[in-house]
DNA sequence: TAGATTGTTAATCGATTAACAATC
DNA sequence: TAGATTGTTAATCGATTAACAATC
């Protein structure tokens, strides 16, 4: 089985809707149309069929789709059903909001360790999550076979933190901190890059309060 | 003057040619053209000179540009010159580490007090800005015109704080938490959503695991 | 049946890339 | 001058939206 390279669009509109989705259901909702999907999220109708369409969901005319196998198909077709662990680098204040969040479980990934270069940090526990040293990283990914690396440091030790991910082995690392960092090739790396959204903010702003020709 | 509505892929773009533009200042270079940018970021040298052009920065053929001038024009463009304060809501992890970057002040951004539920953070500061309770968050947003907030929240308590943020005249809501937030129209909002950049790659991971055809 | 909603094919739109004349 | 690099206009590409036949 081959998987077609999906855009990237897509797969970012995604969890949108399952977060909307999650919530009709909470309201007792059983079914939902494209369109009513598109009112709530401001996003074209035809768009979304197509986006719904390419997670396999199948709906039915008049009726719509079956808001839970809805939901079954986008965790599918986005893998958060694969259950997968995850090594956190970096146990400070940004590592402990993300495990605190729900997007880690939901999207099926289980972070078994953390690791920090404090040694104030280590020998505790974050959110219930062990906290080792830098050392012990090289080691545990390669006897446990983890995949994925969140980076959570500071942004100055970024760069340094996903170099030793990509020299442990690591196959695709989630890059939380404030700045983007890079990997060879054959690491996968997703920048959250934070303050890209910044940038549009402070010129949009500064857009909307321009005066008018 | 107004301002024409720029491309949000071209302002996403643009801080990561001032960081890539920082680091050959510091490295002694002093100009730089779109290829050799193009090289580095593995984007294409036309969209680059697009992107630049629509700074307002003006090359020299043979030459490129003027690194420090093209800094300055990205900054301008991009508004970073502004100066602007700014309110954290959120005196947690995540909001000690947007502190602690230094994107913050690179956008013109000085957050001038930060708002936490919390009675054991109010009084206290985080990195040296002070921590205040909710209560005083409307009328300091009223006395002192602050345009924008930074939500730093844990994600159960984001859209609360957001509607904190509309209700008291906040413009522009830079939504660091794990989860999008809405406001009504009026109130900007952008969020930075970090799980949807997880979403992509878990599923790029899953494509490149996928045993091919 | 009538009509709402689906999924798909065609048209449009916007962003990226190619081609090229201008110029230092 | 010759050639590298610019900025812009035209071509391509991909994503969004419109149109519409199928169907519950």
């Amino acid at each position: 089985m081959t998987l077609d390279p999906i855009p990237e669009l897509t797969l970012r509109r995604l969890p949108q809707y399952y977060r909307l989705l999650k919530n009709l259901r909470a309201a007792g909702q059983e079914t939902v149309s494209a369109s009513q999907l598109a009112e709530h999220l401001d996003i074209h109708p035809t768009q979304i069929r197509k986006d719904l369409a390419s997670t396999g969901s199948q709906g039915r005319p008049k009726v719509g789709h079956r808001i839970p196998e809805l939901m079954g198909s986008i965790e599918r077709f986005l893998h958060w059903d694969n259950r997968s662990e995850a090594f956190l680098v970096g146990a400070g204040g940004m590592g402990a909001a993300v495990l605190e969040a729900a997007g880690l479980d939901r999207a099926g990934i289980r972070v078994v360790a953390a690791f920090d270069a404090n040694p104030m940090r280590v020998g505790k526990k974050l959110q219930g999550v062990p906290v080792m040293p830098y050392e012990k990283f090289e080691d545990l990914v390669r006897r446990m076979h983890v995949a994925i690396a969140i980076l959570a440091v500071p942004e100055d030790e970024a760069q340094e933190a996903a170099d030793l991910m990509a020299r442990s082995g690591i196959q695709a690392i989630w890059n939380l901190s404030m700045t983007p960092v890079t990997a060879p090739t054959g690491v996968l790396v997703q920048n959250a890059d934070p303050f890209a959204s910044l940038s549009v903010l402070v010129r949009k702003l500064a857009e909307s309060q321009a005066p008018k020709a």
